[in-house]
DNA sequence: ACGATTATATCGCATTATACGATATAACGA
DNA sequence: TCGTTATATCGTATAATGCGATATAATCGT
């Protein structure tokens, strides 16, 4: 079952993944996705989550920010603290790099008839849900 | 609905995908998935799929070999084709840097009853056939 | 037969990505 | 005040990424 599930999950992904010309580097696509998955996440959680070293982390940041994909937001408690959002355009491309095309899903599902797009739709609520 | 589907997806990926710590390139995972979803692909297919040149596209083979990772085959019929294939090693590799984490995926599983886990099952073999 | 094309491979070179140690600054906590 | 925490920057090193130029061998078209 779980060998079913995970070719499945890689075929969708290869299929249906928008084609990327965006020159984005890997570690850049990760933080937007923990930026994105966490609140308030701030340089050293990345540093943790990451693996790497917190200059390191403080650097790569550094680069999205000025690529206009992060901005920042000091904490009013804690002055040290900087919690990370997305901007519009970061959240755009990080979409571009981890979501499915939203014309070839749709194009996928339009082979379905509706009772059945409802069964993947809750399908795939539920196993979001219990992931967490 | 794209919307939803779009986010559950992510958000499943994000909580159940392996914690990696291999030393492996980014579009080496894109190579190893390319030869893992397509039968009988060259260093040209690769070239034209990712956007590359053929000699940027050779060189990357030429590591991934050297890494154990892919294995040449040549072409029988046409002496100057050479088909790529994953090694266990390359598989294992791939799986760790694609798949859903086989533990974690089984401990959220574990929380629904066999029916939903079926549910679960029909819903991502019916959209991985639809995808095609 | 032979020039054109195809597929792969290699070399040289340039740029970007990734990472860390050392160091600095500012804010907080006991 | 002194230690800790969070971030930032600088210098440096290595790996990743990519392309043009060039080479070799096989195949195709005429």
């Amino acid at each position: 079952m779980i060998n079913v599930i995970n070719r499945c999950f890689t075929d969708i992904y290869f299929q249906l993944h928008p084609v990327q010309n965006d020159a984005i580097s890997h570690q850049s696509v990760r933080i937007l996705q923990l930026v994105h998955k966490k609140k308030y996440i701030m340089i050293r959680d990345i540093a943790e989550y990451l693996l790497i070293s917190h200059n390191t982390a403080s650097e790569h940041v550094k680069k999205l920010v000025s690529s206009g994909w992060l901005y920042k937001e000091r904490s009013e408690e804690d002055q040290r603290k900087v919690y990370l959002h997305l901007t519009q355009s970061g959240l755009s491309v990080l979409k571009k790099n981890t979501e499915l095309d939203e014309e070839k899903l749709q194009n996928a599902l339009n082979k379905l008839s509706d009772e059945e797009k409802m069964q993947i739709v809750r399908a795939f609520q539920l196993l979001s849900e219990v992931s967490k």
